[in-house]
DNA sequence: CTTGACTCTGGGGTTAGGTACAGGGTTGAT
DNA sequence: ATCAACCCTGTACCTAACCCCAGAGTCAAG
């Protein structure tokens, strides 16, 4: 082994992501899978350590593995364009995903108001909401 | 079939789901499963339409499924306090995925920013994003 | 040269909320 | 009585991003 190699398991601890991950990120093809000569052991470049960061910090910026997989690809960064087209999509998807969450962060946080403000003798709000009649 | 009563694909018609979304639901024990005698048709309350709107009006506000088969559980109201915590808790998860998200869009509405003002000689800004590197 | 930690291949399972058959049986209108 | 439209049970599949396991082989330290 080489000293700018490592086995998979030391890879994974490296990049602070399980093996499992590792092989699965493989079979996506975001990750090249080195040759094993009959069984033996793999041995991965310490580069990789730095492309699986990148897969985690693409997916902490909201893209799925397959769309990490086309940014990986254009990574010399040279087609802007499509990588913009990307990463503009991705933040619509974002964004709709944020409309969404408010309007349910509003409706509930009113139902939960009503709730707290309202007597045993009255129908609870929440259920109430869920029910679908309007608050009186 | 008494005039209050409806075959499954009436039903479904009526709640403006799938029919698949009936047995679902029947699965996973929101709805009761009326009896059917030896592969003969089942006869379903026509209240099951508002059942299941419930259901789908308490997805909308970002209950899970399980959830909502507790709330239909204290769907009298009287237990408040149950009630209001189911609410409260999946609010606290609705705003840290909103935070999640909020952190997710500025993230990617300033790599998206800085690409087009970045001419072709610098790397690009959005790839960078993933690589790691804070922006110069 | 043994031992224990690791890796290999191949397959399966998980979650949530459904969707899609296949191969029958039932209804109700003509 | 026929026929289309509907329903029954049961099973399998879908997405996304993994996790877990068995049984066999390999590597490296002592």
């Amino acid at each position: 082994m080489k000293p700018n190699e490592l086995t998979i398991g030391r890879l994974a601890k490296a990049a602070n992501v399980g093996i499992e991950t590792i092989r699965y990120y493989q079979r996506q093809e975001l990750l090249p899978e080195p040759p094993a000569a009959d069984g033996a052991f793999r041995h991965y470049p310490i580069s990789l350590v730095e492309r699986i960061r990148f897969i985690k910090r693409a997916q902490e910026l909201g893209f799925t593995l397959s769309e990490i997989g086309t940014l990986l690809k254009l990574g010399d960064g040279t087609d802007r364009r499509s990588i913009r087209k990307l990463a503009a999509d991705r933040l619509t998807q974002i964004r709709a995903k944020l409309t969404d969450l408010r309007r349910m962060e509003k409706a509930l946080e009113h139902a939960l108001h009503d709730c707290e403000g309202t007597g045993p003798a009255k129908p609870c709000p929440i259920i109430a909401a869920c029910a679908g009649s309007v608050s009186p």
